[in-house]
RNA sequence: GGAGAAUUGGCAGAGUGGUCGAAUGCGGCGGUCUUGAAAACCGUUGUCCUUCACGGGACCGGGGGUUCGAAUCCCUCAUUCUCCGCCA
């Protein structure tokens, strides 16, 4: 969520450039601004009800010392009021912290300048395409019925042991997402990224601290008997992990990867956007997470671009990035970029890569602040994060591109993690 | 799952109802001394809200309570350790 101060010291340049969101903040920002104002006024009655309290309560103290009982016990008397001034003051602050927080959470990050204006998907702006869509001849097959002819991912038998969204990878389908996890893992090592293993079960305040509760509630998977709630990206834990931080400035960048399976509920979405490995409610992913210095964070962000790119460009397929315009850019990113490989026999883009900069959106919920050295003032620090890759579309590109009268070819960089070169 | 003990500042560790936001040690930072370093000595060393400032307020695992007053007493939750049980 933004900060309150950045909200009243910017708060025209705040209205204006949520338009870019199609978000008109106008409201939300005056009802901020007076609930802090009224959230000041509380602190102060309160603050000054407790300093008398406190010096009466130390005289007490003094009294008994000197044992000048009747005057402690006429001191005593004096406090009751104050007390119960206090006590609702004190409540009051709470209620009033809440509705700030209500208030605050529901105004979406400001967008970067570079995002264009649009309302929907239809106007991200392509910022590069290449590689050319393969031609497959007329014998294609999209991906499902790729999967079923060479028995690599039962979709079926997922059905049931679990449901739909839950396929069984099987003998070379199973490898393969092996292989690309490997893969992804290695390549993030290499461009110095820190492994790290999470839980896929996270608590509340991990949920909260990275925004998926309360507002998406709905898309996670919820153990009530531990309410714990199964992740829905390695984000969640990675980014948890500096909840409640603070970092000394000279450790900028941090740089982790994780793999971890991802899992949603996908509550609404049906038809064919959910065909076949499209879509998923259990899938594997490989995302990285960085800290870095307010200044610092748009070159990580097109290093983390470049890098993501280095990926799909090794696997070979045809892709392209697009700038995310201001309908749909996430509430929480200032800036996204989407990856998207073509799956050629659906003849359907599919995006395979979402890397974005929060700017300080994130850190503020999340308390992750960092010091600069020898400064005693500490500032919200800069979180981004891209997945690289998100297998089950990269699967589906692979099989619907690399298909052959002989079966699926194997591209040159997974051979050694796969240790077969043709799916047949 | 059962029984017991614990949770204090970056770390270690005092404090069991009244100038305790918290002794002391280590570590960190600044300084004196030194050609330089070490040692020694001196100073400094948490976060947040509020105020132009002086100052005021909150925080001793989280939440709630008792009291004029809580790190200290009570309830509750979480975590850690020990013993027993179960187990990949």
């Amino acid at each position: 969520m933004l900060t309150i101060n950045y909200i009243k010291e910017n708060k025209a340049e705040a209205i204006e450039r949520l338009k870019i969101k199609n978000f008109d903040a106008a409201d939300l920002i005056d009802k901020a601004i007076a609930k802090d104002q009224e959230r000041k006024e509380n602190q102060h009655k309160l603050d000054d009800i407790l300093t008398e309290l406190n010096s009466i309560s130390k005289e007490i103290g003094q009294l008994f010392k000197s044992g000048n009982i009747e005057a402690a016990n006429a001191a005593k008397s004096k406090t009751s009021s104050l007390k119960e001034d206090s006590k609702a003051l004190n409540q009051r602050a709470g209620e009033i912290d809440d509705e700030l927080f209500k208030i605050l959470v529901e105004i979406p990050n400001i967008p970067h300048e570079s995002v264009p204006a649009g309302k929907s998907e239809d106007d991200n702006l392509e910022i590069k395409a290449v590689g050319s869509k393969p031609d497959l001849g007329t014998n294609n097959l999209p991906h499902w019925e790729l999967a079923k002819k060479y028995d690599i991912i039962d979709f079926e038998l997922g059905n049931k042991l679990t449901g739909a969204g839950f396929p069984v990878y099987k003998g070379k389908g199973a490898k393969l997402q092996r292989a690309l996890i490997n893969f992804f893992l290695d390549e993030a090592e290499k461009a110095g990224f820190n492994e790290v293993q999470p839980p896929v079960l996270v608590n509340e305040a991990s949920g909260f601290g990275t925004g998926q509760l309360p507002d998406k509630e709905g898309q996670m998977y919820h153990c009530t008997e531990d309410n714990l709630y199964l992740v829905p990206t390695a984000e969640v834990p990675v980014t948890n992990i500096y909840r409640d931080v603070i970092v000394s400035a000279k450790d900028f960048p941090i740089k982790n990867t994780a793999y971890t399976p991802c899992f949603r509920r996908e509550a609404g979405s049906y038809g064919k956007d959910v065909r076949g490995l499209n879509r998923l409610h259990q899938f594997d992913k490989v995302e990285i997470v960085c800290i870095d210095h307010p200044e610092k964070s748009y070159a990580m962000l097109d290093e983390m671009v470049t890098y993501v790119e280095g990926l799909v460009n090794k696997l070979g397929f045809p892709y392209r990035i697009l700038r995310l315009c201001g309908g749909d850019v996430s509430f929480t990113s200032a800036l996204t970029f989407d990856f998207e490989v073509f799956s050629a026999a659906q003849e359907k883009w599919l995006e395979v890569s979402s890397v974005s900069n929060f700017e300080s959106y994130q850190a503020n919920r999340l308390k992750l602040r960092y010091k600069e050295e020898g400064e005693k003032k500490t500032k919200l620090a800069h979180t981004l994060n891209g997945s690289a890759l998100a297998l089950p579309r990269i699967v589906a590109a692979l099989l619907e591109n690399n298909q052959t009268a002989e079966g699926i070819k194997i591209p040159e960089v997974l051979v050694k993690y796969t240790g077969f070169d043709m799916i047949n």
